[in-house]
DNA sequence: GTCTATACCGAGATAGAC
DNA sequence: GTCTATCTCGGTATAGAC
């Protein structure tokens, strides 16, 4: 599409560090893009300005690049705030929220995932084990505090996973249709935050930034 | 993955028609596993029992071979009975079961849709253009009726679509991934439509199957 | 219409000078 | 650590015998 900078960046003169993690955000965005196979390092390379044996020297290899990548976008979920919450219910809009605001933010999270999504793979059995089955339990869990405390609508656990990680964050990840299709969908914070609470309400979490939970 | 009969078929052993829908069947499997890119006609030959220089004869090219594919699993969405629903909510929910029926016996078609909505290019201008314009149109006029008959939940027909399209069709076109997270998601009709059951639950239009629509 | 053979290109990865 | 040069493989597409 475009180039990096004008070209590639003459001769040993960024840290090493700052080079590893410009290779991984554009491996970031031409995975998301292309998915995992037809993604290639060359372009990735390009777009870091860096040349394309670079990659094999700081990741061993394109999948060893491929799974850095992934780690990185998922430690962006981590909430450096745990249990803050006065209240399950809160605790869960607000994770809620955290999730919608990087998947606005950083797209390529969610469409990475969806592109492993639809077929078998060592990528995804790697993928749920390391990242997915680990977030899956924790949202269960959660979830069960909510319906024990009589907040939240009567869904089991799964039907919410599904509900926040297709509704919730397809609206980001498929932008590019979305755009051919004149459906507004910014990616502003105020924006996955207006989304987040039509997420919540069909979750019976209406409003809940101060409290009164269990609608339904 | 597994060889599509013992090996490729002898010689000038099949009507042209048969191979030509048989190489449209590989290809849906191969272009929703892998995405345009990474899918690779070999694969696509391979898995039909052809061999690869028959894609170039029947299809002028790999992209004429997908636009081929798309083509055929929209068809499958066209109904046969047209306006054959007492009222609007019930025409809407005829139609969003229909969606989601095919979504579960047909998966490659939300894979492939998936897999090119992330990223701008001309397959997904034609895509829009041919296929999901018209169809975003028609679900549009067809919730502007049920609103206007009094009945479900009070939400924009973009809101619809965008619950239709990803909490309705990812549980199938993400199976193997929800297999990996223990979230069962038969692809029964029965499944198709306990789930479609779910779905317009939330849009308001609960059971439906006889009248007494307008809930929420 | 179908086959074999092959052209041509771009992929990921490696060797070795600097 | 970074570069150029190159290896090997698999991709799509085409030529031409049958």
């Amino acid at each position: 599409m475009e180039k990096a900078s004008t070209s590639i960046r003459s001769r040993s003169r960024r840290p090493a560090a700052d080079l590893a993690a410009a290779l991984l955000d554009a491996a970031a965005v031409e995975f998301a893009a292309h998915g995992f196979e037809g993604a290639s390092t060359r372009r990735i390379a390009e777009r870091a300005g860096a040349h394309q044996p670079q990659i094999n020297y700081h990741f061993a290899s394109k999948e060893q690049l491929w799974r850095a990548t992934v780690d990185r976008l998922f430690a962006l979920l981590v909430v450096p705030d745990v249990a803050a919450a006065p209240d399950p219910a809160s605790a869960f809009a607000a994770g809620v929220e955290r999730f919608l605001q990087v998947s606005a933010s950083h797209p390529a999270l969610n469409r990475i995932v969806n592109q492993e999504a639809t077929a078998p793979s060592s990528r995804l059995d790697w993928l749920v084990a390391t990242h997915l089955r680990p977030l899956h339990r924790l949202v269960a869990a959660a979830w069960a505090d909510v319906r024990a405390s009589g907040a939240g609508a009567d869904l089991p656990a799964d039907e919410v996973w599904e509900l926040v990680t297709t509704y919730g964050a397809l609206r980001f990840a498929n932008a590019p249709m979305l755009a051919l299709l004149e459906i507004p969908s910014g990616t502003e914070p105020a924006d996955a935050a207006e989304h987040a609470r039509r997420v919540l309400s069909v979750l019976g979490l209406a409003p809940a930034p101060g409290s009164r939970p269990g609608r339904r």
